[in-house]
DNA sequence: CTGTTAGCGCCTTCAC
DNA sequence: GTGAAGGCGCTAACAG
């Protein structure tokens, strides 16, 4: 140990925990430390720390590589920074039994908390845990099976809000086009969004698949909605590929932060990944640092950009 | 411990390892554990460990929520899972100071190996890890100040090959869009190749801000070639905005994998980080498993994808 | 301010 | 096949 080529023992512990030590001997210590190319175990020195706490978290999602996810991975990661805390992260590839697996890996190698993207409906097993004293943060899907602190884009509320401003420009007939409300949370909020946009209206449209008979069809919407992002592109093409990019009105929702900027632009409903991370690693590390409140629920808002589709005036 | 609760003690070490114990004492220790809720402590296991693994490894580039990164860390996670070996990823942000302190961390963490895309020049300072047998894969740029693996996409041929394609279709007169050499490694590698393609051709053009004096001047190009997905975009609008987007042949390097579809669609030289990633993790796990020869180089080709704007013949 | 001692949770070696 | 003892690298509590 460096305590041979220093002259101390757990004064080397000190010296790298950077506690009250002679400057003499702190220079000696690091000196050791230098030439016996000595590395701190961290894992070793919270088996014995007093709060036990590994300075890891974990987060799991459905798959890692989805921008959406990188970018709230981005925002856990600023936030864990601070606290010199590193971040393990995984996909459970919308698969509950991974999900499970991954979830007990992490917890085997002492993660001080979670941040659930989830895939699985029960999440009852990691009660214990959480009893224990890990974290756990739940992600745009609400925790049925457990009760603990979440995380929420407001879903529902920026879709109703992109109809009302197409309906503030003017808009009846406004087609929904995106995933079925069972294609997850999200995605049935956001219908339901669509729907409390549309009270008052004759008719709800809601569209599925292909958008093409529906706008080359009797009576076409004057406006649409794109639920998704791939659909917006889809129903960009579309548009364009019918000469109906500048007559029908088009707004999307940006469930994948596009990186950079898209040729040509569609107004979007927008929403904030990298704050969300941020916001809930700031929900864990509050827990972390000793609060015992009641499960919160953070929501955070959408914001609409205006970039010219979603502004156009009806035409009959 | 649940040595109480069962009849043993070291047992419970050797039934939650798998080796071979009496079924009656297998099952008691595992209702043992199901009623503590005893969670296995990996860290403390790697103490004392023959092989000594943490069964984790570190991944670090300059901004994890680049989709570039994130498809390369999917990659990695990959071949990692069937090892039940775990991420760690992390931003550098671009400085080397905070880079080596991300790795830093990393390695107190017991990593068993890194991944990493490089910021600092000098990594000198993991020699001594590696010789201690610590893995190290450099990606997408050259380990100078230390001898290990490394891979590459091959930047240069691929924009060679995409040079190539537009001689092949005629053109002669092809721009150069991108960031200057200094750049970065990859775009001066980009660069280069684009010299080389133009090998035998009385001008290389090379632009770096603005595209349309060029194409709107007395001698335009007949063809561009975009090193870079941002600057893709630009070329796009711009050609687009002049009207001479059928008329101008273009292709892009696909530095960063956009997710979906574009509209609308342009020839690309794309390049797989989900292989990258692959790649750099399979190099790291056979040093893990004891491989020990010289420092290997692994190039991952490039894919030209044609999509109509690259196949455009010259206009005079 | 520093050294000593004990023990975190686990795996290994050795006896049985 | 199983139990007992020792120690991995570190920090806490105590004594000096």
């Amino acid at each position: 140990m460096a305590a041979m080529a220093g002259v101390s023992l757990s004064t080397v512990s000190r010296v790298v925990n950077g506690q009250g030590v002679d400057a003499d001997l702190t220079a000696n210590v690091q000196r050791a430390v230098e030439l016996l190319g000595y590395r701190h175990n961290h894992a070793a020195g919270s088996l014995r720390r007093s709060n036990g706490l590994s300075a890891t978290i974990g987060l799991i999602g459905e798959d890692i590589s989805d921008p959406f996810f990188a970018a709230f991975h981005r925002g856990a990661e600023q936030v864990a920074r601070e606290r010199s805390v590193v971040t393990f992260a995984a996909s459970s590839d919308g698969s509950p039994e991974y999900e499970r697996e991954i979830i007990e890996t992490m917890l085997g190698r002492r993660v001080d908390g979670l941040l659930l993207l989830p895939t699985g409906k029960d999440h009852s097993y990691l009660r214990r845990d959480v009893a224990t004293g890990t974290g756990l943060v739940f992600v745009n899907r609400p925790p049925k099976t457990i009760d603990t602190d979440c995380v929420f884009t407001d879903h529902r509320g920026g879709a109703r809000r992109a109809i009302e401003h197409l309906r503030a420009h003017g808009h009846e007939r406004i087609a929904f086009v995106g995933p079925g409300a069972d294609a997850g949370f999200g995605a049935a909020e956001r219908l339901a969004g669509y729907r409390e946009g549309m009270a008052g209206l004759e008719e709800d449209i809601v569209v599925n698949g292909d958008l093409e008979p529906l706008v080359t069809g009797p009576e076409p919407p004057t406006a649409v909605f794109s639920a998704q992002n791939l659909i917006t592109v889809e129903v960009m093409r579309t548009l364009f590929r019918l000469g109906l990019d500048r007559i029908v009105a088009h707004v999307g929702f940006d469930d994948i932060p596009l990186r950079g900027p898209i040729a040509p632009p569609v107004t979007m409903v927008s929403h904030d990944a990298v704050a969300l991370g941020r916001a809930a690693a700031e929900l864990l590390f509050s827990r972390l640092d000793g609060f015992n409140g009641r499960a919160r629920e953070v929501v955070r808002e959408t914001t609409l950009i205006e970039r010219g589709t979603g502004e156009l005036q009806p035409v009959s």
